[in-house]
DNA sequence: TTGAAAGCGCTAACAT
DNA sequence: ATGTTAGCGCTTTCAA
């Protein structure tokens, strides 16, 4: 006689019964095999071990979670881990989880409010060691609900101090200023700003830091430009048009693939970078520097960001365990798309 | 009286026990209004669901696995996960998934076997709805032995028909014998071919298309030049050296990452590109058509691979599921790395 | 040194 | 329309 379950898939994994039964023990002898090998005698142990390879035994992570052991899962929640920023971050944190033993589940929000939601609630119903999230901004208060349930929640790219969590952080405001400074050294007056569709306090703080360290160099504030909404090209043509209307001199970038984009659309009209306009991006994504003219940029310590937030997340587990806020300084790369600014009338 | 569970943890997920208390109701009916909510009474659902919102009720995968119901995560294993091409596979992935509602576990295994086998398992353990890979190819008995064990595994870039499981794969016959076409339209008849460090099939299978290629037009056979283990960097200057003394006038890369390496090094060198000598990369990644000069390469269809490979898993859950193995054709993109063979002598 | 048994949160078959 | 119950694979006391 043969059951509907045997029926229904010719495989079945086997589990530590399967092991018992191969090995002549009880279930909690290969519970302890597993859990606490020195307290089984040396014969049952390898018994019991000749059994698991046997019958191709493989544990249940699912079955020990129930029993509330830590979860191996970690959350992951960027803007889009195809971008080069976050295919980055997603490996500074793999590496510093493989360590721990854990695994990175990686979403991707488009910066998209309820696909965040959506995929928030999926990753919490997974019961996960914790959930690293870089905010769209419109889900906060879920964020802190989700951890007052009991999954851990470290912040990236969060305003500082918005909710009382781990987070790891960037000083946007003193990578504006860098930028900014940088420009302004060259002799740039009029400086432009390209930020996103959205309007995300990562942004504003590079922009307030720009127009911080131009109004202590006694020059104009910078014009915003906004992207249009829609693909990165689009955007970024329309962009160009009114930034080259606006006769500035030099342009800073909300990231790096803008500022590469920009550039191609300056050259498309002619205008040739940086010997008629200086651009600046942000990151330093690994092909910033492969990019020609080289991008001049901010950098962040991007791997660094990563591990730094799954270390605060493993830390959760500690019960004595303190939210911590970890702020990294960014740095400017001088590279090719910056000169000096061109005398006017030449 | 408070005890010990309850110290340990001040927050505690609340189950579906707990909803069925502050409703009044019996867990089956938690259970009704969460499964088959038409068998419910209307007013009792309502009660019910607001007994989930007050205590702040999560479903738990984990309890919902161990009582068999489909997994919702699925493993990714590619070899580096911020390498731009398997970032935009993951991307692929995720997409098809999300419609799903499942979830992507992204793992690396820098293309080292040791680390794959520990990958694997760890993920094996999570009794995944499966698990896409690119495999090494050290670990290819592993492989199917974790899909004999019932959890389905979809093989990406590995050698065809090498395992009985579903597979995904790109013709890079195909595609090594555009780039070689492409070299000998333009009149390169010494063509080298810079392959990696590693001796993977989806590497040979490029170089054997350019092989063909080039003896049927009766050119010499390309010349391979290994990378030298390490950094990119390091390998990719010791192979520009050995190019530039094997006289050849074009080079095929295994990948664009390491053609715009090879191009910069070529250039350090004051060798121009493509005026002295022509560059082919392989992949098509996003940053290929951004670098300058913008990279001539061979094109695969990187999400499609991903959204492909998802969707061949997904089918596995379909009981009458048959293997499928799914080849996509790359294509060659002409832009400017390469160009009519310069002259002898000038 | 080994075994018996309870229970984690859920589903599904069955009973009411 | 709602409730009772067994059990998924494991860990963990406790007993032998």
């Amino acid at each position: 006689m043969v059951d509907a379950a045997q029926h229904r898939s010719a495989v079945r994994r086997s589990g530590m019964r399967d092991v018992a039964r191969a090995a002549g023990v009880s279930i909690s002898t290969v519970a302890n095999v597993l859990n606490n090998p020195a307290v089984v005698a040396d014969a049952t142990r390898r018994r019991v071990e000749e059994a698991m390879a046997a019958v191709g035994f493989v544990r249940s992570g699912p079955a020990r979670q129930l029993r509330g052991l830590p979860s191996r899962l970690v959350g992951s929640v960027t803007l889009d881990q195809a971008n080069p920023f976050y295919a980055e971050l997603n490996r500074g944190i793999e590496d510093r989880l493989d360590e721990a033993g854990c695994l990175v589940l990686a979403c991707s929000t488009d910066l998209e409010p309820d696909k965040e939601r959506r995929v928030l609630r999926l990753l919490e119903e997974q019961s996960p060691r914790g959930i690293i999230v870089t905010p769209t901004g419109e889900n906060l208060d879920e964020l802190q609900a989700i951890a007052r349930r009991g999954t851990p929640v470290v912040l990236l790219d969060a305003p500082r101090g918005a909710l009382d969590l781990c987070a790891v952080t960037v000083d946007h405001v003193t990578g504006g200023r860098l930028a900014g400074e940088h420009l302004l050294a060259l002799g740039h007056l009029r400086i432009a700003f390209v930020s996103g569709t959205w309007d995300v306090p990562p942004v504003r703080e590079r922009l307030e830091g720009l127009r911080r360290a131009m109004a202590e160099h006694g020059a104009a504030p910078p014009i915003e430009v906004r992207m249009a909404p829609g693909d990165l090209f689009r955007g970024t043509e329309e962009a160009v048009v009114a930034l080259l209307a606006l006769e500035a001199s030099a342009v800073v970038c909300l990231n790096d693939i803008t500022a590469v984009a920009v550039v191609r659309a300056l050259e498309r009209r002619g205008v040739r970078v940086p010997a008629d306009v200086s651009v600046v991006g942000y990151d330093d994504v690994p092909f910033a520097a492969h990019v020609r003219p080289a991008l001049t940029t901010v950098r962040r310590p991007i791997r660094d960001l990563g591990r730094a937030a799954a270390d605060l997340l493993l830390a959760e587990l500690i019960p004595t365990h303190r939210h911590e806020e970890l702020t990294f300084a960014p740095e400017l790369v001088a590279r090719a798309t910056t000169s000096r600014r061109p005398m006017p009338g030449t």
